[in-house]
DNA sequence: TTTGCTGACTGGTTATAACCAGTGACAATC
DNA sequence: GATTGTCACTGGTTATAACCAGTCAGCAAA
């Protein structure tokens, strides 16, 4: 997708969120709606329509009758099926990963179980710092079967590990996780740059490709979020 | 709050939504979007604005060319507003509740931000450790509006808060909810019989009643969970 | 000095209008 | 009968305009 069948919105959005990445800092005000829309050269509606998709994503803050501000930084992951990359773009930060070791592995029970492995049998383990703006915000541990995808370990697996996953044919339809906070073993706390044992969010997620209920299964991850700069916020109604 | 200063997308919305919850099923298909705009008597974007926020909480379907439809009731997560006696029973636990304190305090920025309170105001804070076969499990700090509730602090609050405010005429219609983990401070560990310092589930919940959008506030609410006796499960889909 | 008002700014809502792109029924043509 | 094209519908995007309601700095009056 080039810039030039790129809706007007879309590039309003993309252009703030850069400058928010990039420029501002958490608290710092934008211009004005009737300012930007002069700036960007579109009308008013499609500012408007650019700052709300940030504003949804928890980029930015609106206040009326001040204007609309940098958010106050933590990102919220919204519990749909999000790569990180996308999850922090949509929060102004620049993303990148860093592999710390691709290799076959023998998994622990609960991955093995997912998997459907035996005892004993391998897997690929996948661990990634994930970073935001350099700074490290989660560990991922992702264990995949190898017998559904034998190339693997030959990926480029800085991006999207789903991307992947779709490209091998095994798209990932849906997943169940749960959340729990821990406190940091000291190897993760040492990659995420904070005390050993200090309190953060371990998410274990076990992924489904396929059309099929429950599907079957493709990924085993654990990931490891520091607390400071991850939050999940949910919308909770009647049952 | 009447209808008398509703907003025109607000009214469409709820107006939609009961036509949908009275008379449509998963998969009817609504009038086109101009014919609506005649039967509401609005313009065209306001149709739109409501159409939008019910495709967003999963009421609605649109499909481009083709119209707009009743959703196939997708569920869209296990999270909703259940009270913990509840939870704890669907898990095999007896669930019990020891009221720590409940009194009128100044309350935190937060909260006072939600209620709509200035700076100094007091609002309701009632305090419970919530126990299940009798291990304490939570720590739960509410707060809420005298000025809606005069009665509270005579009421009994062992048992479900949302019940008490369904009961004085506030039934809780949504909330908004983070998690994060957090270690657990000296007084909150004690109640909950763990180390000071050890990781806990933080949520943060701001609760609304009434119909409108968003609502009005009516409780904010911060719970401390052990991380060892409560967990957050979730089902994820495709954004 | 303090208080209150005003005006210029802010975001929020709604209207009218025009155009684009997708869908599918129906008619015309091969 | 099969294929293709047209047209009336659908939702999607964007523009211009007007008005409402909140914020706050500056100024005038008490």
């Amino acid at each position: 997708m080039d810039t030039a069948g790129e809706l007007k919105h879309v590039r309003v959005r993309r252009q703030l969120q850069e400058l928010v990445a990039s420029t501002l800092r958490p608290g710092d005000a934008l211009l004005g709606e009737r300012q930007l829309e002069e700036q960007f050269g579109v009308s008013r509606i499609t500012v408007r329509r650019a700052i709300s998709d940030l504003v949804q994503d928890g980029a930015l803050v609106r206040i009326k009758g001040k204007g609309t501000f940098v958010s106050h930084g933590l990102v919220r992951s919204t519990l749909h099926l999000a790569s990180f990359n996308e999850d922090m773009r949509a929060a102004g930060y620049e993303p990148s990963t860093r592999v710390i070791n691709a290799a076959v592995a023998v998994p622990p029970a609960a991955a093995a179980e997912h998997l459907g492995l035996a005892e004993g049998d391998e897997a690929y383990q996948v661990r990634r710092l994930r970073l935001a703006n350099g700074a490290p915000v989660s560990v991922d541990e992702s264990w995949l079967p190898p017998g559904a995808l034998p190339g693997l370990l030959s990926e480029d697996l800085t991006g999207s590990l789903y991307r992947v996953l779709a490209a091998s044919g095994h798209p990932v339809q849906h997943a169940e996780q749960t959340v729990e906070a821990s406190a940091a073993p000291e190897e993760t706390a040492v990659l995420l740059e904070i005390e050993p044992g200090a309190p953060v969010l371990l998410f274990r997620r076990r992924s489904f490709t396929g059309q099929d209920d429950p599907g079957t299964p493709i990924e085993y991850s654990i990931s490891t979020y520091r607390s400071d700069r991850y939050q999940v916020s949910m919308r909770l109604a009647l049952a």
